[in-house]
DNA sequence: ATAGATTGTTCCGCTTCCGCAACGAAATGT
DNA sequence: ACATTTCGTTGCGGAAGCGGAACAATCTAT
């Protein structure tokens, strides 16, 4: 386990990924974009609309828009759950994860000569 | 300075550091308003409308609707640069600044306990 | 003086996002 | 069988974002 980031090391961090993103051309998530995105990526399965809904305290209009705009980048994918035809899982996609070891790898980068 | 952060770190961070800013309902800014917001306050000044425009290879429109939401949210103060009456310049505030240690708070404290 | 360059803003049309209410489809309970 | 609950989506009005063109104000050069 690695040494806790400082406040100020934590902005600088921040700063740099967000103007290299930016610069990068990359597409502009939104926050809720990117915490639906990552949490997808990282938590075990499954994900369903509700359950990001619940997460992150917002509406589940709100969770299908944002999922809408990320299966439109294909980097999440829709599937019913054939268990209970009601639900739906979100899937990974090969273009998601290119894109999150992208960020992960400049981000990793610039996490480099962090000040004191 | 501080070891960096691996590919997988920075995404587990980068996650919940979104998750947490929307569960405390903090305003959700963009990522060219979190560029430029932390451009302001990290970087020395002066900071202008131009120079936020070439940093971040955007257009000067985009940087002027940007900084009408940082203002809005009082986030960043717009003054006529007297030596250059067509310059702005972007200064920081009060409640930017505790915004960001905020952030920045709660940010170092998620940094603990990465995965190795 | 005056023409030209520079700075930041405003306008245009379009897209995206929000919350809230209403909805159809599917599962559950009685 | 039928009412109820739960799922995700869609519709609506309003707010905010975008790029690009046009703009007023200001400074610079001749």
């Amino acid at each position: 386990m690695t040494a806790p980031l400082t406040h100020s090391q934590i902005l600088v961090l921040w700063h740099r990924v967000c103007v290299e993103s930016i610069r990068r051309n990359l597409p502009e998530l939104t926050l809720r974009q990117f915490a639906m995105m990552l949490h997808i990526y990282l938590e075990p399965p499954p994900h369903t609309v509700r359950g990001l809904a619940s997460m992150l305290s917002i509406s589940k209009p709100a969770v299908t828009r944002a999922i809408d705009r990320l299966s439109g980048l294909d980097f999440v994918r829709r599937k019913v759950d054939e268990s209970d035809r009601r639900s739906i899982l979100l899937l990974r996609t090969v273009k998601g994860s290119v894109f999150l070891r992208e960020f992960g790898d400049f981000g990793s980068d610039l996490s480099k000569g962090l000040p004191e």
